[in-house]
DNA sequence: GGAGGATATGCTCACACAGAGTATAAGTGC
DNA sequence: GCACTTATACTCTGTGTGAGCATATCCTCC
């Protein structure tokens, strides 16, 4: 299969079979392009053409273009160019977060998605296609527990979760349950921020998202691993709105905004990517406060200022910030140097403990 | 950008401008199958048509290989499929990597490569194209310090260094310094196991991989943030062999196989992937020198031992494997529940110490 | 201008765990 | 029997995390 020749074979080897037949698809780039508003974690969205997904007016959808070959040396800089072009966002950092491929997850056609985890400062936007902020909580309700556990896991999806495991076969009943409580911190196993995807995923799979609908009919959005929809939709269930928790994107396009929160929590830990969406100067108050906004939960004060002052990522500016109300915090620069000090600079928020 | 639809526009927005100008291109699947045999972690080449790379025979690659679209569901089947079809080699564990998709990556126009992570356990390979298993150190001599400080590091790698800080502008010189220092562990920053990639993409910059010769022809195989070429190929050097440091592989398969090195070492302190190349039953001590071999770095006997144990990730089978000298050691085997008991059930390798 | 509230900041304690070392057990080969 | 090799158990110590208490400095309201 070294495809890499001209003139290869179908398949592992040098088989000398005939021309190659190559696959092809459509490439299209995807940033997930995250930021914060005050403690409101924030992606941007746009309005996909009406006819798509048959929802009036055009759902809501991630940004996606198209490579330009002649342009864009890399994939990096296609989706630089998007954002730039399309968007006109500063966008502060890129990361490639995944590539989907699924054959049904576009209606016409395969076609690739390259995603790309994007952080940028927030800033209204402006352009064509109606871009807009929206909370990251919209689209993903129960990662929220800042206000404590979300209602709607002890309303919706615990009950949703027991009558899937109910009418699991007696084989794959353990599985579940492990699972179920592993994914959703429902057992003695603790609630775990980052496994945003996984969460997502389970909830597709038991019929609790818009998506789920579709994408059973298209055989499936569902789960990464291709491991199949075992769940089976319960539908007709307490669920909000206009048929599932959260507000859905098109196509799999809140799978792959899951996977970036997913990613985004996971680096907070050993990454100082807050940084990004932040300005230049801040107070450690407003550092917790977005930290907090993107892992859902809230952190224990005086530790949090511990862990940033020996992690040495910020410095002092002298300068204090005047709020309404209290003692005025002094205002921190982020310590850009810290990125070539030591290996993994983050917030090392082991299990992102909260109070 | 919404192009997810079928009539969009060339931007990030639903600007009627006209049809959509998609983007299509070839798109392979490239697994780094990676084992174990005995203390030499190995990955799988092939051969890849003679006429590649301007090399006789036919220089080493990694397997590649095309999507099947009305086979393969989701990609991850795809790379399933290519993998037992044309290598009949059982796989236990993938996990996707990165796509590659730089637009000189390969000679005749512009091919992604979605590449992927693969497990397996040891055994021979046969098959058209010459499947091969290889040790990783031949491609990357300089991973490798369970002998110590590799010779190499400090014959070659270190003197091209100190000439790429002599060279280099006043502007970047603290930049490049610190790149330097981190990515190699040569000032007071430590060798960081994981960092393998940031090594690869550090000797291209350098000159000191042969890939760099036709990469730099090419533009760039080069930094994989498509950050340019700031070294400039220092050509010329006490290079071993043929013109670099390692083995090369054809195109940028090298460059994939490091990102596979480094996914790899970063999982084994919080994922048990070990287990998906050792055999059902082993001692701790084959364990041990796995990770090690893995992480190219020895271990801690005692304090490893004490991980295993309090990690709970294996249980005694009562039986004793007796080798050549020395007590015999208890055989044991993976304990696959606690993948859903915590969270992060890996060898919590934080630095991965050794003695 | 003093009280009370709010926020910022500093310090301490207990505990878990990683790093490193020492000691003992159970085989092999001679 | 002995020397040698490998496996396994236990101890000690420093670091860093989780949690709580205490103090500082501003605001607003009376």
């Amino acid at each position: 299969m070294p495809a890499t020749g001209r003139t290869g074979s179908t398949g592992s080897t040098g088989r000398p079979a005939g021309p190659v037949t190559r696959f092809s698809a459509t490439v299209e780039l995807v940033p997930v392009i995250i930021s914060v508003d005050q403690t409101t974690p924030k992606l941007l969205t746009v309005r996909s053409p009406a006819h798509i997904a048959g929802q009036g007016r055009g759902a809501a959808a991630l940004p996606s273009g198209y490579l330009d070959d002649a342009l864009d040396r890399t994939l990096e800089q296609g989706v630089r160019r998007l954002v730039a072009n399309e968007l006109g966002l500063p966008v502060r950092y890129f990361e490639q977060l995944y590539t989907f491929g699924n054959r049904d997850r576009a209606p016409d056609g395969r076609a690739l998605a390259v995603a790309y985890l994007a952080l940028a400062r927030y800033q209204p936007v402006h352009g064509p296609g109606e871009p807009e902020w929206r909370s990251c909580y919209d689209l993903f309700p129960w990662e929220d527990w800042r206000g404590g556990r979300p209602r709607l896991i002890d309303d919706v999806v615990v009950p949703a979760l027991e009558r899937w495991l109910a009418t699991s076969p007696a084989g794959v009943l353990p599985t579940r349950t492990e699972r179920a409580e592993l994914t959703f911190g429902t057992g003695q196993a603790r609630w775990d921020p980052v496994r945003a995807l996984d969460r997502y995923e389970l909830l597709y799979e038991l019929g609790l998202v818009a998506e789920a609908a579709a994408g059973g009919k298209r055989e499936a959005g569902g789960p990464r691993q291709g491991a199949g929809v075992t769940g089976g939709a319960l539908a007709g269930d307490g669920l909000e709105g206009l048929g599932g928790l959260g507000v859905p994107l098109v196509f799999d396009h809140r799978r792959i905004a899951a996977a970036a929160l997913e990613r985004l929590r996971g680096k907070l830990a050993y990454r100082p990517v807050v940084f990004e969406v932040l300005p230049e100067t801040f107070t450690l108050s407003t550092l917790q406060q977005v930290v907090e906004a993107f892992a859902g939960q809230h952190l224990h004060k005086q530790n949090f200022r511990r862990l940033v002052a020996t992690a040495n990522l910020v410095e002092p500016t002298g300068e204090a910030h005047v709020r309404t109300g209290g003692r005025p915090a002094e205002l921190y620069r982020f310590r850009r140097e810290v990125l070539r000090e030591r290996p993994a600079p983050g917030l090392g928020l082991r299990r992102l403990g909260g109070p």
